[in-house]
RNA sequence: GCCGAUGUAGCUCAGCUGGUCAGAGCUACUGAUUUGUAAUCAGUAGGUCGGGGGUUCGAAUCCCUCCAUCGGCUCCA
């Protein structure tokens, strides 16, 4: 009896019932079947070795299908298991999925040592076991054998996963000699692995619960090729070199300092040089979008954060409170309340709405010592902050207004790859984790999608993540080097000002409670920045570099002329400094090349004579000459338009 | 906070199992040189080897502890 198969390109091929995916690649060519991994039957993913009983579709799965890469790194997982059992028999194993750049393997070493020293033994071991091309062999299993099976081994982890499985389609695979409780799917046998790299070992808590005991988690990335493993560590060479961390500090962006404390980042003159520079864009761009601009202390008393309803979520993520006058006073976390308090003596009626308050509010939070990062995760942060508040009627249009602005910063950064994570409220949590209010969250939640999908805006929705007083967005982008960052939020409250009694008189002389957006599109100075030193690597567009313009006289008998270039650059406002070291032009340049100056301009006797010029462009080199003014003309034409963008 | 690792001049790093181990390059400063598109030469200066305690005749090197950083977990803008 036959099976028909339908191919990805849709034509459809009879085969004998029970061949396998590998028996039909093969049939189709000798090269698909050398590089198969795993098959997609039925969208369903499953081992190249399974019969296929039925007619069928079917994708043959190679390294280029991310399911193809998940499948081999699976195996490697389960292979690394057995490397790890030859030397420390007896561990035990929790789960070892692949991930996005390779696989990881949560093991419980029972008091044993393991520390990266041993982590080459492991690759080694890893290796001559991948050479022995053992199969990956899948057995059918009741879950009452199952369970005499691990409970004879005294795998506790495995009878954990047990008792969450149903019976029947519980599978084991077994390669070489181990066995593992796993569901597949597999590649056919470990010869498949030719590159192994075990990238380091770290903690990692059972079932991600902080208050369970820790487990040794293992990473490691395998390829089918040697080629593409060298490829892999050269590209993560590459991201080390655009960590901002690096950058930042090459660059004197920032730095910390044991004295000021951890997570309190120092903004050196250049940083402090990019800081005015986002400042004045965000105050001219919400200047244009009818915001008006508040200003509002570092801290309040503990009274507001109990009407807020901050304290009792948030108390552990605020630094502790300080004792003045019988008081307590925190440092404020977030400038909401504050805000309110502003709107409140502001006593507005409808026809003052929209009331837009935008700060640049300096916040702190008191982070977990192990979660601060470079400048991404830190303790003082200074916010791009505003609050709308507005009628449930102008609702929609300030939000389309808020992704307008979003938009267009996006263009302004070249910002190309982004996604927003759209947090919606879960029904059943309505009066617990959300405030109680169904039709108001149906009625925002409703609005909020309407404006991303009418504005083609890429999005995911997240059931269950908003934020206890309304739904949520959270805009994730990617760092060049791939580091995934939340960059900003966008939160709807419709809970909060009716806490603090915030009204406006509306047209029927009642009071009414407005619905207020936060929105920060520009995140944080600290991670904002930290995200575009890596996005630039350091190589800013000049309106956001720190030194614009490097003078480089051609020896010291041109320094008054350079001096003289300078002075005329800072009267229109271009940020340059003269080089004016003994030193060769040469070495100039390479110096000015190496601390990314966008424009270079080199100052000789020809230059002096004819008051000109001569201009180098970072990574350009050579532009030949112009008079003074036509290169200031220029320069701030570019700005202008990268600016307007 | 938890698991693991690291912490040597402004920067990047040597310094193996305790005894000329306090070093190199870059930077900075001084002098010579006065230079045309990615490194001129020479000299000088710089560190109680993260802090504190301990072991030892002797510690950057071993132990304890605290701090900070890094890789993760948890958490988040």
């Amino acid at each position: 009896m036959n099976i028909k198969i339908t191919l990805p390109d849709n034509s459809m091929r009879e085969y004998p019932k029970g061949s396998s995916a590998m028996e039909i690649a093969k049939s189709i060519s000798e090269g698909l079947a050398r590089n198969v991994l795993a098959a997609k039957v039925n969208g369903e993913v499953r081992d190249l070795n399974r019969p296929i009983e039925e007619d069928s579709s079917l994708q043959l799965l190679t390294w280029t299908d991310a399911e193809g890469k998940s499948t081999m790194w699976h195996s490697s997982a389960h292979l690394m298991a057995e490397a790890l059992e030859f030397y420390y028999p007896g561990i035990k194993f929790w789960v070892g999925p692949p991930i996005q750049n390779g696989f990881y393997y949560d093991v419980d070493f029972g008091g044993q040592a393991f520390s990266a020293d041993d982590l080459k033994k492991i690759e080694d071991k890893m290796a001559e076991l991948a050479k022995q091309s053992n199969a990956f062999v899948r057995k059918e299993i009741s879950k009452g054998d199952a369970v005499n099976y691990f409970t004879e081994r005294g795998d506790q982890y495995k009878l954990d996963l047990l008792s969450n499985l149903e019976d029947g389609g519980i599978t084991l695979y077994t390669q070489g000699n181990f066995t593992d409780l796993c569901r597949g799917p597999h590649i056919p046998h470990t010869g498949y692995i030719k590159a192994i790299k075990l990238t380091n070992v770290a903690g990692a808590y059972w079932k991600n619960d902080s208050n369970n005991p820790m487990l040794t988690r293992i990473y490691g990335i395998t390829f089918p090729k040697k080629s593409e493993l060298d490829e892999y560590l050269t590209m993560l060479e590459e991201a080390k070199k655009r960590d901002h961390r690096k950058i930042g500090k090459d660059m004197e962006i920032f730095t910390f300092d044991d004295d000021v404390g951890p997570g309190l980042p120092l903004w050196l003159p250049n940083g402090g040089v990019m800081i005015e520079e986002l400042e004045r864009l965000a105050k001219k761009t919400e200047q244009r979008a009818g915001y008006s601009r508040v200003r509002t202390p570092h801290l309040a008393k503990e009274s507001m954060y109990k009407t807020s309803g901050h304290l009792p979520y948030y108390e552990d993520s605020m630094f502790p409170p300080m004792e003045c006058d019988g008081e307590k006073y925190y440092l404020k976390a977030m400038n909401c309340p504050h805000h309110h308090k502003i709107f409140k003596e502001l006593n507005p009626s409808y026809r003052d709405l929209p009331i837009r308050l935008a700060e640049y509010g300096t916040c702190y939070r008191y982070e977990q010592s192990g979660e601060l990062f470079g400048l991404m995760r830190v303790r003082a942060l200074q916010m791009n902050d505003a609050h709308i508040y507005c009628t449930k009627d102008q609702f929609a249009e300030e939000f389309n207004a808020v992704n307008e602005m979003y938009l267009k910063y996006f263009r302004v950064f070249g910002i190309e790859k982004y996604v927003m994570r759209f947090s919606t409220h879960a029904p059943e949590k309505l009066g617990k984790k959300y405030v109680d209010n169904p039709e108001l969250w149906k009625q925002t939640e409703d609005m909020v999608r309407q404006v991303l999908i009418d504005s083609n805006i890429p999005y995911i929705e997240v059931p269950d993540e908003g934020a206890f007083y309304g739904p949520k967005i959270d805009v994730q982008v990617w760092s060049a080097i791939g580091r995934e960052f939340t960059l900003a939020t966008n939160q709807v409250d419709f809970a909060v000002p009716a806490r603090f009694g915030l009204t406006f008189r509306n047209s029927n002389n009642e009071m009414e409670t407005p619905i207020c957006i936060h929105r920060a599109p520009l995140g944080t100075h600290e991670r904002f920045i930290g995200f575009l030193l890596e996005h630039y690597a350091g190589n800013f567009p000049i309106w956001l570099a720190p030194q614009q313009v490097s003078i480089l006289p051609i020896s010291e008998k041109f320094n008054g002329y350079a001096k003289k270039v300078l002075q005329l650059l800072r009267n229109s406002d271009i940020r340059g400094l003269v080089d004016d070291r003994d030193e060769k032009i040469g070495k100039k340049i390479r110096d000015a090349e190496i601390k990314k100056v966008p424009y270079m301009l080199i100052i000789g006797e020809k230059e002096e004579a004819e008051n000109a010029v001569s201009v180098r462009q970072h990574g350009k080199g050579d532009q030949g000459s112009l008079p003074i003014q036509e290169f200031i003309d220029r320069v701030s034409k570019e700005i202008q338009e990268l600016l307007d963008a």
